[in-house]
DNA sequence: GGGTATTTGTTCGTATGTATT
DNA sequence: TAATACATACGAACAAATACC
């Protein structure tokens, strides 16, 4: 009667990585459905017959794959697979939301008016120290954490934004108060990179998923730069989708 | 004299994070230029007064932000800034690659012509187990990787594509010996993710740098479509720009 | 609310294997 | 071939976060 899981020493792969994988095909193959605690460490070592630096090791591979989540003093958790979509070019978050029937929420962090910088200035096409309201908010879906942004906007066109966005919780709402019924996205930058510390944590994900960073720009009807948005969004809960 | 950098002990941050942290400024600071050999894990551990061990795990860290590269046997190395662009929408790989300068190359890695699975057969508006074309490519720009992509064509519209593909290196050119002189992309979906042993391998990335993986429909004039492709991109070589 | 047990996180030490130069 | 440098693995101890009573 032995407890432990035969692993083959001295072989050419090594012991954390024949744990990580026995431990994933336990996982798809749903010996640990999502959401499971997993055994402790000190179980694990002793079912593997190894020390507990190497089941960390093994442990710390599943989480960058993004198979299970790690809390101190919790345990280990088998990932809940979270799926969302979103949309590109011509949509809106609150409209995107409500057609995947999630409770949406846009949440203001921090605004701010400043001179725009050179790049920024750049792509509202203003001259740089042109005075910038900058909206930096955070997106929910069901209450879990969606996306990051920063949102900029020429001052001089639209004065008391901040307060009417505190009202309205909407850049579309808000835009409409000004007299613009419309307004269409004229580029989107994609990228995708690992997360920073103030992203792990308004995020609420861990330093080894991904997050996709965008950068857009949307147009008033006469073609005018209306806002320029940098946004990062938690690549595990969301799909970008662009229509053309 | 005292060749240590003092870290402070006992305080909230972790040893291994002030390491890791104090590396990145001096990388930032250009202290160490990119390309640049790092010390040895060894003579780190010297000047930090620290464990090897705690060393590593600081190293472990900067290699999962992409700052550094690490060789067994080599050392460790500053990471070399590889920028690239793509753009999305209606145009073509080697377009994209003329208009930035860059040497492109699709090669061609598999090809198959298999019954298409539910997930193929809807994308491809067929009925499942209708036969279609795969194509495996891998592109480069400059020599470096930049994607790998499978593309999915129904068999029956495209007869000898393979053979075709062969002699083109070219989705488009190929398209044209059929007749099609213009395809747009109808919808492409984007997320991200880290990437899994064969594209680690085939990119030239690490297991801790992301990738971006897309689903593409094209369509000719009529709206058929004739393509669906899945691809991966290195996400530290390119940024997808959509225009709409 | 507070103390205790549980569980993961950090750090040290040591030994040996493997890839590169 | 020898030296160098990173990779893997074991053992021990304490810290920090959480859960439980």
């Amino acid at each position: 009667m032995n407890s432990h899981t035969s692993l083959s020493r001295g072989a050419g792969v090594a012991l954390w990585r024949q744990i990580s994988e026995a431990l994933e095909r336990e996982i798809r193959d749903g010996v640990h459905p999502a959401g499971a605690r997993l055994p402790t460490e000190a179980e694990l070592s002793e079912r593997f017959g190894v020390n507990r630096h190497t089941v960390r090791r093994a442990m710390a591979e599943l989480e960058e794959q993004g198979l299970i989540d790690v809390t101190q003093g919790r345990g280990t958790f088998v990932h809940l697979g979270a799926i969302a979509y979103l949309i590109g070019r011509r949509t809106r978050f609150h409209e995107n939301m409500r057609r995947e029937n999630r409770a949406a929420r846009l949440e203001l962090l921090e605004s701010a008016t400043e001179q725009a910088s050179g790049p920024i200035a750049r792509e509202l096409e203003v001259t740089a120290g042109t005075p910038v309201i900058r909206l930096d908010t955070r997106s929910h879906a069901d209450g879990l954490p969606l996306s990051l942004a920063s949102h900029y906007f020429p001052a001089a066109r639209f004065p008391g934004l901040v307060e009417i966005f505190r009202e309205t919780g909407s850049v579309t709402a808000s835009f409409a108060r000004f007299g613009i019924a419309d307004y269409t996205r004229r580029r989107t930058r994609v990228s995708a990179r690992l997360p920073d510390a103030r992203e792990q944590r308004l995020l609420e994900i861990t330093r080894t998923r991904p997050v996709m960073a965008t950068e857009a720009i949307n147009v008033d009807a006469e073609g005018a730069v209306v806002e320029f948005g940098l946004s990062s969004f938690a690549s595990d809960r969301i799909q970008l989708v662009f229509e053309g």
